[in-house]
DNA sequence: CCTCGAAATCTAGCGGCGCTAGGAACGAGA
DNA sequence: TCTCGTTCCTAGCGCCGCTAGATTTCGAGG
């Protein structure tokens, strides 16, 4: 009876060990050393143990996305309502969400670039995605109105993606971030 | 004597026969069907003949990526020269560049995703990188001046760079490409 | 307390990957 | 014709994601 209460916080907690164990060696060592093979020796279990709980590598992936991305939101909520103005929120959010990208390379890409499989741009999408880009929009809102505001919310987003991207992959100039920004923040200040 | 040009004629040949096996499977399958070994058998070779020509998969990645960027660099150089007047050749090249990398879709990610070694933002940069992103600037120049040339055209190649890739990985809604477009140009036009 | 059956877990292995060592085949020059 | 360097292939290494089938574990019923 109670036994199987506990087996059931057991697997919990496995669970959350895989995902936290695929996520920091992801950030330690990027998702190339991210191995079905490591993980199973990091949560000292068989490799199959891990199909018990994920479909496969994939799911992994998407589970530490869904996680990194509800981190990414409490950030952006927090850097919006902590600012004075429309303008101040605009910007805060824009420094939020590339220092994110910078700090937290691999969690990053997770979330943006890998795990293609997640359903985005639909109801369908986790709650955590909904819940980060719902903070663009609402950063977004009031330099806008409710007119163009997916639209010009989805640009922005792509603007700043489009900013870490390159940057992470060393395809802009190194020391130029500020002033990339404050470009980016005059062209979607209003 | 005129065996050993005949031999180096072959062997200029072969290379360029890895390489539109490797563009081509890519744009048709992905690039994850690109391996080693289907590649040596399109050429009817055997595997190890691929790596006295390049040093390893990653090279012939990258190969790909330069030969696409400069077929890039044409399109967009000649969406520039084509257009009216400044604003309308802005508009233009972002057409170019996002068509480019709707259509070309393994292409645009040999360039800008993968291919990671490739150098980038730096004189040692393959000259057809260089052509391309010269197109960016001569297209943002006019409307600019030659300040914040540099950093104005590195945030338009990133908002284009991110439209592109969160489209692609179905990130954004679907239908509006035409307004996000408007909405980026409209933002970038003075 | 013992047995039994189901659940949990492991061992072993499949096919495929990028890449390389070592030997066979070939062709040019003596 | 023989030699020797180049070219190319066969075979295989260590790794990958993933899975089938044997084995162990352990609570439930007698």
């Amino acid at each position: 009876m109670s036994t199987s209460k506990r087996r059931e916080r057991e697997l919990a907690e496995r669970e959350r060990l895989i995902v936290t164990a695929a996520r920091d060696l992801a950030e330690a060592q990027g998702w190339d050393a991210v191995t079905t093979r490591r993980l199973a020796e990091i949560i000292e279990y068989s490799q199959p143990v891990l199909y018990s709980h994920f479909k496969g590598k994939d799911a992994i992936m998407a589970a530490v996305a869904v996680e990194g991305c509800a981190e990414l939101a409490v950030l952006l909520r927090a850097a919006r309502t902590g600012a004075a103005d429309g303008v101040a929120a605009l910007a805060a959010v824009a420094h939020a969400y590339t220092d994110f990208a910078e700090q937290r390379p691999a969690l990053y890409e997770a979330i943006f670039a890998l795990a293609v499989g997640l359903p985005f741009a639909t109801p369908a999408a986790p709650a955590p995605l909904q819940e980060a880009f719902g903070e663009l929009l609402e950063v977004v809102r009031p330099l806008v109105g409710d007119d163009d505001l997916g639209v010009r919310t989805e640009v922005f987003w792509a603007s700043l993606h489009g900013l870490a991207t390159l940057m992470r992959d060393g395809r802009l100039l190194p020391d130029g971030r500020e002033q990339r920004l404050a470009v980016l923040l005059d062209r979607f200040g209003d």
